[in-house]
DNA sequence: CATGAATGAGCATTCATTCAT
DNA sequence: GATGAATGAATGCTCATTCAT
């Protein structure tokens, strides 16, 4: 992970942030925040203990950068529905299953959501920052999608508000029951049999077929 | 791993013993098992610190009699199913989403998964006890109802094994979103629209209608 | 010094806070607030690092505790001027030096005022409580002697704000040249000597023969 | 104890030491030696951490470099009793608190007194050589000059040695009472009526008159 | 039995000192 | 030489657990 090869240490201050940030990650999801030592941190970023203050000011303060880090690259809303404003909208949950299907199947990928659930008791104004920038803005450019497919006549009049929980809930309820709980095993890829019953489902029960409802 | 012959968190008449776990769990939830110190829940019970150690042998005992003081009021899937076998699919799982609703309104009811959701990554037996107990339950009466309305003619011949989660798992995803990212609200029911809402969608995603997807 | 034969520890809740600052005192002017270890005092006053912190929030805790046990028994300025205000000043400050003399040759005596002196930079606030409530208390007792001194004609027509310098200045240089400045020497008694001329000079000084000044 | 033959405070013909040694004091004196960072004696001294230990080869060796530095200057008793034989005695001690008022109204002259009492428990060996190389010879040559007022008939026959406590005392009061327990307030200089106040009743003190105590 | 004083291992954080660059 | 990143020992403080009373 860390090339041992080299010199015991490189004037690369740059780098070494994110590197510490990865493994307290890891360490902060496996084991949460407070059963985290920032030796354990230190160790797997390949540094000393009194290195990491060099770049954090606290243990919390690297919670905090975590979390920050993971905001800034966050899609805005309106950019995905400019992307997304022309395609068929069950075309595109179905393209929003598979991004889906695929990033949450991404241990690395899963880790911060589940990290900020799990101490969000801790860091309420956190898990608030991460809702609004993440969390909300996913769910709006969902809600967009399905109001379209609604004003166009492909979908039935649901309220778009609650319908994105029947397009997310379905997988964000697999990962759960297979990953959360079963913590201690390899994760699976989600299986693609899977999100084919749920857009299956899905699609289904959003279809105006003339008659349903 | 799972000592099933000895009862030990519920090694007296007393109800000193609850009260000390009911302490704890609220504890837990809001702070963390590493967080949380034993004086506070001996506080919260209602006795001094060194009487806690009269009814568990350590902090973790009191997690893992937490647990396990949960999985044994659950009903079995059989039993379950039994309860239930005669009525309409459709129907029990307007029901299930209904008691769903109402229990995972209710912090109390929620605080436990919490919990073990939190702390999966300290205690995977206790996770995977709790899975196994619970959630696979919970998961396998459902199929059965799914499986019976596929049998009967109801539903299109879906795989309840996937199905399941398109029944739980938009409430999850109401749930998650609106309490656990939101954890310094108070708490509010989950609205009867939403269950509409889902089931609505749900149920046309599942009913064979005679054309299907 | 700590009674050994006694059991581990008794239920004296009470004596344990000055047993702590007994011993903080003696390290605190030894060695300074910054370089003294709480484990250091733990040991000196006969208890583990933890028990401090049952009594006291943080070492800060400790010195202010300190400086504020020694500011409680201070006599009030008016009270010592009552019990003076028949005498004849020039006894009574003679009397003051004898007193100022055996209290400053006691190096527990002298502890205190030397902590704050030392540690003046880094508390100001406690510095300026205990020069209000203890340094200005005991100047202003003085000046008063010297006013009925010059009032009653005894004393030449001196600014007794300034004389009351001459009074405690000698005794104050003794004791800094003595004891300060050769602190690994065991600490002398002031000797009789030195009172003895400092009264000559300063009785000498003050009086009002008719012709000096 | 004291290494005389080689400067190793000057090193070098660099300002560099001697602007460490600047720097030093100021922090030491306001914070305490334990309190003081070798970066922040860096940073005010205008060059890099590691810099500092191509001067000084740890913050003790700072902290003796300035007391040393401190001690070289000072002239020699016989060398203050020569230029001072001659004159009055009277005179002369006026002369001399005149120029201890300057001296201790100058916050950068008392900063090293002030520094070696804070750390005297500390330095000990360090105090004793401040003690005998300063204080000792100022002490020394004021005892002369009080002498040869006695043997001149000027002055009354005093002891010397504890007389001169009558003369730098209540300046050394002063100053206590205004500066180091008003660390926080600006330093105001020694007001000249206390000079002349402390002057008068000193001489009065000593004065030979022919009547005596 | 209950209490809460006491313990001491454990952890976050600081900072003098070193040394690769 | 100069720099400042890195180290790691040191230390304040916490808290699960024990045990004298």
């Amino acid at each position: 992970m860390t090339d041992v090869s080299e010199p015991k240490w490189r004037r690369r201050a740059d780098e070494r942030p994110d590197e510490v940030l990865d493994a307290a990650l890891q360490l902060f999801v496996r084991n949460g925040f407070a059963a985290t030592k920032v030796e354990d941190i230190a160790r797997d970023a390949g540094l000393s203990k009194g290195a990491i203050y060099r770049y954090f000011s606290s243990k919390e303060d690297i919670f905090e950068s975590l979390v920050k880090r993971a905001l800034t690259p966050i899609a805005d809303h309106t950019s995905i529905v400019a992307r997304t404003s022309q395609a068929d909208p069950a075309m595109l949950l179905r393209g929003v299953l598979t991004m889906l299907s695929s990033r949450l199947s991404d241990p690395d990928t899963l880790a911060l959501p589940r990290l900020v659930l799990m101490e969000a008791g801790k860091f309420p104004a956190l898990a608030a920052a991460y809702r609004r920038q993440v969390v909300d803005k996913a769910l709006l450019a969902l809600e967009t999608i399905v109001q379209r497919g609604v004003d166009e006549g492909t979908f039935r009049p649901v309220n778009p508000h609650y319908a994105v929980r029947n397009i997310i809930g379905p997988v964000l309820a697999h990962v759960l029951i297979g990953e959360i709980f079963g913590i201690d095993k390899e994760p699976e890829p989600i299986p693609a049999a899977f999100i084919d019953s749920h857009f299956d489902i899905l699609i289904n029960g959003l279809a105006n077929t003339g008659q349903g409802g």
